[in-house]
DNA sequence: AGAACATATGTAAAAATAGACATATAAAAA
DNA sequence: TTTTTATATGTCTATTTTTACATATGTTCT
């Protein structure tokens, strides 16, 4: 099982989902932490299906093309639930923008004073994307701090977001 | 040309390497920023050669295996130089951690937190890691900060890992 | 009326990466 | 003396990921 089994597995965790929903979903929110195109999630939806720890149920319609809607099976719930708190493997980490600073001494500059502000500016509009979905969530939840329910999680990796953002600004 | 190609010339800009060289540094302290296997390091020096951004000079050698030594050329620096300062594209984040902790919510609390308390520790190691590395470097040209060679570049970097796994071990 | 767009699902080919297999020298340790 | 470790270079296979190709429906905009 693959990573991105276990990312699409935590994402039917919270209902039900067609591969179109799972791509927006990783194309936007979820692209924070982990990215797929859809020409990867439908095989791998089927992949899942095959292993049991998915089921499908296709439905019809009127005002849009048919779809395939996925649900979690209690198959797949065992999996995921095993794998969230199994050893961590060192990830191998890429930054693009930290092997270019790695050789930044090699260019004039102003030229390279010109790329990080506007590298800045990059840093602090991400960082205002996710102050103003935590602000949301924090209206949604009114006051009172989940800890149980999706919620939580969903609070917890918004907020690394904005102070990683704060801090890459910062630096 | 790849992103590997890139941080190779990087590399060879900062002086002449094998491809074991370059495997070390890749697995050791490039490691922050990228990573490769020497099973990716040889093909990939191989097409560089092909290009005529690197050239390579066989050394005989008693005491160990003979080792072919790599040197970039102009043509090498110039496409290095290029790419530094090219837009950057958005890079595609994956990070397991946040996709674990995006269910973390399902799992009993307990366990969450020994298994939090388990990567904090980690995160602190490797700061203290960063931390050392950043004393040594600062020993190295005691008092005088650089700016202009590749003292600074590293630097950079060791600073932003250093804050890193700090804002990490925070949240 | 026609074009563009969001929805919806797939496949094929190419590139990047990881993991295993393979070999050889010489020093150092058990 | 045997084993392990560091040096040194490669290939092969499998997996993961990206990019491009391919098709179809219905709504909205021009």
């Amino acid at each position: 099982m693959s990573k991105l089994s276990f990312a699409i597995l935590g994402q039917l965790m919270r209902g039900s989902r067609t591969g179109y929903d799972l791509a927006q979903e990783f194309r936007d929110g979820l692209s924070q932490f982990w990215h797929a195109k859809h020409s990867q999630i439908y095989p791998e939806l089927q992949k899942l299906k095959d292993l049991g720890q998915v089921k499908v149920s296709e439905v019809r319609q009127s005002s849009r093309p048919d779809k395939k809607v996925y649900n979690i099976t209690t198959a797949g719930e065992c999996a995921l639930l095993e794998w969230i708190l199994s050893p961590l493997p060192d990830a191998p980490v890429r930054s693009e923008l930290h092997l270019r600073t790695h050789s930044i001494h090699l260019v004039p500059k102003d030229q390279a004073i010109a790329f990080y502000e506007n590298e800045l500016a990059r840093t602090e509009a991400e960082r205002e994307g996710f102050e103003m979905q935590l602000a949301r969530l924090e209206a949604a939840f009114s006051g009172i701090p989940p800890s149980e329910n999706e919620a939580f999680s969903t609070y917890a990796n918004l907020k690394f977001g904005m102070e990683n953002r704060r801090q890459v600004a910062e630096w």
